[in-house]
DNA sequence: GGCTAGAGTTAGGTCGTCCTAAATTCGAAG
DNA sequence: CTTCGAATTTAGGACGACCTAACTCTAGCC
């Protein structure tokens, strides 16, 4: 689970692509949650799912056998599900959605950083996909969304590098931010006043011991943050 | 139900203007149908919403009785359904969403005007207060879709001019279209050959008898149409 | 190797939205 | 004023997506 900073795309292109049912909008929630706990690695467990949709576990059993039923995810009882290549592809497909839309919003329509991804969750569900690639290339085929998360290729080749987070960058070191977690749109707001934003180059100059405060250089200002928060920065770092 | 051409607006402002509670797709899509049917006077009737919405006429009942509890329509058994102050304001909220997305879509990403109103159908149910505002500011607060019909302002006025359509039109008469059928995408590439859209001028120059096909000066061109396509096409009457 | 905490599943229920089939009501015409 | 067809409602069911409560499995620890 230590982020290694491994360069790989993924296709999701089968022999035959079919065409993809349409699905109902927690459908695309599950997939979408399944798809980012399995970016750790392992299998998507049902508590990680529940809490991830804020849902009760039972409820999370129920719509899993449902998923693989429909072919989305494979799953053995007790174990934990992944996705299909099917379920992969639709979740791809969904996450490509909800980023041309926050990237959209913020670029044509003036909307700020910390609102898009809610606008974001309710309409990944309802465009189609002729209205997300005239989006796309109205704000020129963008690679990443505002928060920095790349955006999936139409036929869903995505860039998987995992990136480290401000907490495992040593004391002295710079770093480029590469990605902002973009659900808590109070930490938004914070990271935009003191200057976080995916590009800025950050230099680590103190770290308190026991998990305690970061102390950054962003720029020409300093600021110390806490691990909470380093934790939700994702960076690349930088030779001296 | 004669179509007289008084201009009136209509405002739905309530003493007190509760904030109006989330609506699910379908009741939405229910309300939209009523305030069309009630457009003409009566009450709405079970089978004229049954069959507006494309579905079973006992289903509609059940559904009746739902709104009603809500306090978004009043009804009488066998009697047919009207809105309340709630559900008017309700239905037009979903209808300045539908068509401010139609617009949105045509002026701001190139969309032709035959494929906004399926998009559209989706999309109003998904976005918020918020981005409808945002995207009618960004194409002009325009006052109507690219169909003609009239968008609702933010609360809640609209204009209900009732119009003639070509079908009523006496020959020799010259008229100004101002508003078409927007649902069928097959008329409305078939409006746009023969360069029917609102803001044109037309001359009908012949009638046939027996409900035939009329003949019209568009422009400097002529066509004949019948009169499926003629009582989809609304206008005003020109002076001479 | 057996026990137990916590993860996971099953059982049984609710709600919203739809369906078909059967019964009822309305209104118009004889 | 009765009768008949069309409009409407009721009855009974299905399905998807959620819930709580109760049960079962797994894995790690003694």
């Amino acid at each position: 689970m230590s982020p290694r900073k491994t360069t790989r795309k993924r296709s999701i292109r089968s022999p035959e692509a079919a065409p993809l049912a349409t699905l109902t909008a927690p459908v695309e929630d599950y997939l979408k949650a399944i798809y980012g706990i399995e970016q750790g690695g392992d299998a998507a467990a049902t508590t990680d799912i529940a809490s991830k949709l804020a849902i009760a576990a039972a409820s999370v059993s129920g719509m899993v056998r449902r998923l693989a039923d429909q072919g989305l995810v494979s799953y053995e009882r007790y174990r934990g599900v992944r996705l299909t290549d099917t379920g992969r592809r639709a979740a791809l497909r969904t996450i490509r959605r909800h980023r041309v839309i926050e990237t959209y919003l913020t670029q044509a329509l003036g909307y700020p950083w910390d609102r898009v991804h809610e606008e974001a969750e309710r309409l990944e569900h309802a465009v189609s996909d002729e209205l997300v690639d005239r989006m796309a290339s109205a704000v020129g085929e963008p690679a990443t969304d505002p928060h920095g998360h790349p955006i999936p290729t139409r036929d869903g080749v995505i860039d998987e590098t995992r990136h480290r987070t401000l907490s495992d960058v040593a004391r002295g070191q710079r770093s480029r931010v590469t990605r902002v977690s973009d659900e808590d749109s109070e930490l938004l707001r914070y990271l935009a006043r003191i200057g976080i934003r995916p590009g800025v180059v950050v230099m680590l100059t103190e770290r308190a011991p026991f998990d305690g405060p970061l102390t950054l250089q962003v720029g020409k200002a300093t600021c110390q943050v806490g691990p909470a928060l380093a934790s939700r920065v994702m960076v690349e770092l930088l030779a001296d």
